[in-house]
DNA sequence: CTAGCTATCTTGCAATGCAAGATAGTTGGG
DNA sequence: CCCAACTATCTTGCATTGCAAGATAGCTAG
């Protein structure tokens, strides 16, 4: 339903994520469930796209649990961008609420502008 | 550059602006231009999916400065449908904002999970 | 008649989220 | 031993949507 929201998000999200401390797709995948609706189809093709941008580095880590973990870890131009998508969004988020705060619609009687 | 972040909010903020006043496609363009960025190429096709929903209605109106405007109209679908938007909308903000605030990275010695 | 503004619409492309499924290692039950 | 279930990776193909570019058309001014 609210898939189109997401769109350009999650990239954000993720390095916010990563910003905290390092970690691996599955993982946060269960990390970010935890708030917002994110599948294991979306994450991987992201993570990939963020270490093309050189967002993030990897490593592999063993577990006794399952197959090799693939952690990511933020890299400085990562810190650099999650800081500029911060103020994308918030950017956004005051653009789309100017817009939507002029839809009281309740009562049009007392109203200015066109 | 933020494209991504639009998607999924246009139709919303459309929606918004119809609830003040009917409008016409060319004008809502120059309208949301005021406060964010948006193309004739986006708005059309829109247009025809808040139709195709029943969302807006539509009629005509000669202009003397040109073409006949085709104006919409909110239906009552479409002012539910607008606040439904809004709610999720706000609730997504939210989401976002939450995953964001933990990015301070400050302090970890409270942490828990695997 | 050409240029430019208003106004409509279409085509084709890029980006991205996701369902579905393939592949593997590990563990526990029958 | 074998099978199910959980961890963990990754790929394929699809749907949605924003946008650049351009086509069409009415009107006005030079």
């Amino acid at each position: 339903m609210k898939t189109q929201l997401k769109k350009g998000t999650l990239d954000m999200c993720v390095l916010a994520v990563l910003a905290q401390s390092d970690s691996y797709a599955y993982e946060l995948v269960s990390t970010l469930s935890r708030t917002m609706e994110i599948s294991e189809g979306t994450i991987y093709p992201l993570m990939r796209r963020l270490q093309n941008e050189s967002w993030v580095s990897t490593y592999l880590v063993e577990s006794a649990s399952g197959p090799s973990r693939k952690y990511y870890a933020l890299t400085e131009a990562g810190k650099r961008e999650l800081e500029l998508m911060r103020r994308e969004w918030q950017e956004f988020v005051s653009e789309v609420g100017s817009v939507l705060s002029r839809l009281p619609a309740a009562d049009k009687s007392g109203e200015q502008q066109a």
